[in-house]
Order: C-alpha cells, then sequence, then structure tokens
DNA sequence: CCTTAACTTCACAAATTTCTGAAACAAGCG
DNA sequence: CGCTTGTTTCAGAAATTTGTGAAGTTAAGG
C-alpha cells in the first residue's frame, strides 16, 4: 500500500535523524524545541512546513512552536513566509542561509568584543590581566575578519561542487 | 592604605568585567558556573588560581568550583597544575591554548557531522532532504579544515603582533 | 600509620527553563 | 460585519538544571 503524501518517506527514519541531530544542537547550547523545530525542517523534502505540521510531527502544541519559531527566525535561522491569500505561515530554511547565521554569530562575537574591551580598559592595558583580554580580543577581532573571507571562498566551492555538479 | 597583595587591583572592577563576561558565554550557551570560574581566571593575573581563591572570589561552595573546572579542563579550557609537594591545585588558562579549544570545538563538529551523515544515508543521498543534509555536511566538513588553516595564520599574526611587539 | 588539608561525589533544595491549555488576537471569507 | 481558522500570549505545572552541605576519597606530613 502507497503512503499518504506528507509521509511518503520512512517517517521512523525521519524522525530518528531529527531527534539526534536536535539532541547534539541542545548540546551545543540551542533550546530544545528550536533544535527540534530546525531539525525537522533540515530533514523535509521542500524545506517548508507548516505550524500545524510541525505540531504534529513533533507531537508538540501550536504556542511550543510558535516560540521556537520566533527564536529562530530571530537568529536568522528559519525564514518565514505568508502564503497569500491564508492565513497559514510556512517556515523554511533557506539550505545557505541557514548556516551563514551558524558561523557569522555576528552579535555574540561583538558583546564578547566589548566585554573584553571594558575589561582591558578597567583592569589596565599594561597589566598582566589586561594584557591577556587584549591578546583575547585582538583573537576575536581577527576572527571575524577571516570568517567573512572563509564564508566567501565557501560559497565558491559549494557553486562549484553542488552548482554545476 | 595599601591593599593586601592578591586585591592590588581594584576587586570592584574585575567582578563587573567577570560577571559581565561571563554573562555573555552563558547567553551563548555556556554553563553559568564554568564561565563565572573562567573568566575569573582571565581576569586575573598570573592566570591561575587555586579552588581555593576561585571560591573566595566567587563567592560559591568548593563543590561548585570543582564541577566547574572539570568541565573547563574537559573542554580544554583550562588545564589543572599540581603544585609540586601540596595538595592544592591550579587552575590555569594557557592565554593561546583557550580560545584553539573555542574555535576549533572538534568534538562538536565532529558529532553534527556524524548526525548528518546518517540523516543523508537513512534519508537516501538522492531525495531533496538527502541532498539539503548532504550540502549541510559539506559545509562543516569545509569549515573544519578551513578552521585549522585559520588557526595557524592567526598564530602568525599574534606572533608579529604580540611576540615582537 | 595516623592526621589533616584539599578535592570530589552525592542527595537534595532552590531556581530556572520549558511546555501546555486557555484565552486573546488577527485576518481571510462568506 | 461576524464567523472561522490559524497564531500568539500568558499563567502555571512539570521537568530540568544548578549549587549546597555533608560524607567520602586521596595524599602530604608528621
Amino acid at each position: 500500500m502507497t503512503e499518504p503524501s506528507t509521509a511518503g518517506r520512512d517517517s521512523r527514519a525521519v524522525s530518528k535523524f531529527v531527534e539526534g541531530f536536535a539532541a547534539q544542537l541542545v548540546e551545543a547550547g540551542m533550546q530544545r524545541m528550536a533544535a527540534r523545530v530546525f531539525a525537522a525542517l533540515l530533514a523535509s523534502d521542500s524545506g517548508a512546513m507548516t505550524s500545524a505540521e510541525l505540531g504534529d510531527q513533533l507531537r508538540v502544541s501550536p504556542a511550543a512552536v510558535s516560540g521556537a519559531v520566533r527564536y529562530l527566525a530571530q537568529v536568522h535561522m528559519v525564514s518565514r513566509e505568508r502564503e497569500p491569500g491564508s492565513r497559514r505561515e510556512r517556515y523554511r530554511v533557506h539550505s545557505d542561509q541557514w548556516y551563514e547565521a551558524v558561523t557569522s554569530r555576528d552579535a555574540v562575537l561583538t558583546r564578547w568584543e566589548q566585554s573584553l574591551r571594558e575589561g582591558v580598559d578597567s583592569l589596565g592595558a599594561g597589566t598582566p590581566a589586561g594584557e591577556r583580554l587584549a591578546e583575547t580580543l585582538a583573537f576575536f577581532e581577527y576572527l571575524d575578519g577571516e570568517l567573512v573571507q572563509l564564508m566567501a571562498r565557501w560559497r565558491e566551492h559549494r557553486d562549484r561542487t553542488f552548482g554545476k555538479g
């Protein structure tokens, strides 16, 4: 017998990946529900799902989906789409967009750098502690700049590998 | 009046930096106590502190310090030193060692890659979802390799800037 | 060896986070 | 306009995380 269209795939396999990958993300610091929603989108064929589909597949309430999606949208890991002429919303991983969000983490690095700058100032640039903070700061500033270039090279590499492949 | 030797520095300023920077680390996903211990070490002049000093400065129990240090040692952000002929242990940030730990995050990336590989297999390399996972996996593999080179360039850059400076 | 200082482990209490159901809110459609 | 469907907000219950005190372990020093 044929499976229903949305579940043409082995939903056992999908779930195993979703939960496993989400667990890894959680261990790295992401909120549990956000991780699960993200993994589910990543593992969907279209790369987009509605709130109802997510709630159904993950067995959670609309409220939980709402909260997770708000977070994911804030950090640019998914985008929201309004299907024209419907109150239904779709959440999508943009395949190239999302890992840019993971690496660039601009906001995080910037705040770290700001803290370190203040530390260097208040502890004194000449003190051993001040020098250690300054070196750390220099590292993050270096990292910032390098990541931009790294992402540029990745896009090129990706286009060669996937674009024409 | 002169301050006691260990607190020759403005302990108000130290604490402000420690708590502020730790908060940023927490927001990025690190455990609270580990973040505070790490920040305290970073802001110390010698780059090393004993368990007692840490507990005293952060106003927490030995147990809390123990837990935090175990974690930090596991992820190579501090190393433990046994002062010879004493049961006192010192915890140290190696100034160059620690941010290597932050970037390389080898363990994390490796586990992500493993999850993704399994996902590609079980969802099918030919399916749209499988292709998305494969592209994501390729990205992390690329990142792995690039980070190694990036760190090599940083060390060079650092030696030029701080080594002879 | 026995004492004692230092660290670790463990069970539990406190604080925080996470998810839910219910109610409020929005927006298409008749 | 009001009905209906879909999303968000909110207060609280449940689960998880975090830090403590106390007991346990290890090893230096008499």
